[in-house]
DNA sequence: CATGAAACTTGACGGCGTCAAGTTTTGATG
DNA sequence: CATCAAAACTTGACGCCGTCAAGTTTCATG
C-alpha cells in the first residue's frame, strides 16, 4: 500500500478544485444564499479557515467558481447556436435559447456569474471564458452589423434584451414554474432582433 | 410640557417607518451590502431585537423597502416621460432615459427592488408602487401595440431591453465611472425600439 | 384604577467571514 | 539521508449577523 489516496491530517491534496466543486453543488442546491465558505470547507472535510489558503475569502471563491460557471455557461451557448440551422436568424434564436436555457438549468451560478451588483463580475471576472461567451455571441451578432455601424451597439441589443428577459423569466413574471421555452414568450419577445438589419448575404 | 416628542423607554412612537428611513439610507452609503436589521435598529436608536415587531424578519424589512422605492422609481419614470415632448417615440427614449438614471442615482435601491434573485421582487412585493411603473410602461408603449398584437409582448420588449441595459451599464460595461447618460450609447442601443411598429396617430 | 396587549429590552444561540498562532507535511538543499 | 523553510491545514477567537425566548415598561380599554 503506498500513498493512493493522500489524505493526510494536515494535506488534502487537491483542495482548491474540491471546493470549487463543492461550492457550485451548494449553488445547484440552494442558490446563492446557500454558498458559504464554512460549507464548502465542510463538504470537503477540511477546517474552516482552510479555504483562505487558496482564495481571497469569500469574493475569491466566487472568482473562481465564476470562471468555471463562465465554461458552462459558454458551452449552452455554443452548443445552443450550433445546433440546428445555420440561417443567421435561426442562429441568434437559439442563442437566446441557450442564455434563457442556462438561467433556468443554473440560477444558482447565473448569479454568482453576474454578481450581486448586476453584471459586474462580467468585467471584473471571467476573463477567458467570459471572451469565450461574448465571442460567440459576437459571432452570432455579425451578420446583423450593417455596415459602417459600431458592431458593439448590435450586440449590446442583443446582450441587453435576451439578459433583461432571462431575469425576467427567471422571476416568474410569466408564471411559476416558468413555461417551457419554446411555448413561452421568448420567441415573441426576441422577434425584436429581426428587426435589425437583415443579414448580410456572406 | 405635555409629552410633545414621544421617546419613552419603551415607545419609541414611530419606528417603523423609521426603520425604512434608516435602511434607505443604509443603502444609498452602502449599497445592498450595508444593509442590516441590527443597524437599522441602532439608527433609529432602538435595540437590536426592535424591528421583529415590526417586520417578518430581513425579508419583511426588504420588502417594506421596496414599496417605498418602487414609489421612487415610478416618480423617476413618470418625471422623465412626462418632461419634454409628447412624440411617441420621444416618450419612450425618456423613459428609458429615467429608468437608467434611476439606476445610476439609486443602485442600492435598485438591488432591494429587483431582488437578490433577479426581479423576483417585482412579482412577490410592491403591489400599487409596481402596477403604478408597470402603467406608466404600458402608457409609453401602447402607441407601439400593432393592432391585434399583444401588448404584453411590446412591453416585455422594452422592459428587457432596458432593464438588461441599465445592469450592464451600472456593472461599468462602458467605463468606470459610467460616462454621462447623453453620451453613452443608452441612445443607440435603445434605437432598436423604434423599429417597432410605428407608432398609431392618435 | 386594574388589566391585558403592544412595544421594546436584554440575553442567548448558532452561523458567518476573518484573523492569529500553532502543528503537520512536503520538498528542496546541503 | 538530514535539515529546514515554506506550504497546508487546524484550532481558537473575534465581531457581526438574524433570530428566538423571556422579561420589563407603556398604553389603552374597561
Amino acid at each position: 500500500m503506498t500513498q493512493e489516496n493522500v489524505k493526510s491530517r494536515h494535506h488534502h491534496g487537491d483542495l482548491k478544485p474540491a471546493l470549487i466543486k463543492a461550492g457550485i453543488d451548494l449553488l445547484e442546491e440552494g442558490g446563492i444564499k446557500a454558498l458559504s465558505l464554512r460549507k464548502c470547507a465542510a463538504r470537503a472535510g477540511v477546517s474552516h479557515a482552510a479555504p483562505a489558503h487558496h482564495f481571497d475569502g469569500l469574493a475569491g471563491l466566487k472568482q473562481a467558481i465564476a470562471e468555471e460557471g463562465f465554461r458552462l455557461f459558454s458551452q449552452y451557448l455554443k452548443d445552443a447556436c450550433d445546433s440546428g440551422h445555420q440561417d443567421p436568424r435561426e442562429r441568434l434564436r437559439s442563442l437566446c435559447r441557450g442564455y434563457l436555457q442556462f438561467g433556468l438549468d443554473h440560477p444558482g451560478i447565473l448569479a454568482v456569474i453576474f454578481g450581486d451588483q448586476g453584471l459586474a463580475s462580467l468585467v471584473q471576472f471571467g476573463g477567458k471564458e467570459k471572451a469565450d461567451a461574448y465571442l460567440t455571441l459576437r459571432d452570432v451578432a455579425a451578420p446583423f452589423v450593417a455596415p459602417g455601424q459600431d458592431r458593439l451597439v448590435v450586440e449590446t441589443q442583443i446582450w441587453s434584451l435576451i439578459h433583461g428577459f432571462t431575469l425576467l423569466y427567471l422571476a416568474g413574471e410569466f408564471g411559476s414554474p416558468p413555461p417551457p421555452i419554446d411555448e413561452g414568450p421568448l420567441m415573441q419577445v426576441i422577434a425584436l432582433l429581426e428587426r435589425l438589419d437583415p443579414p448580410s448575404c456572406s
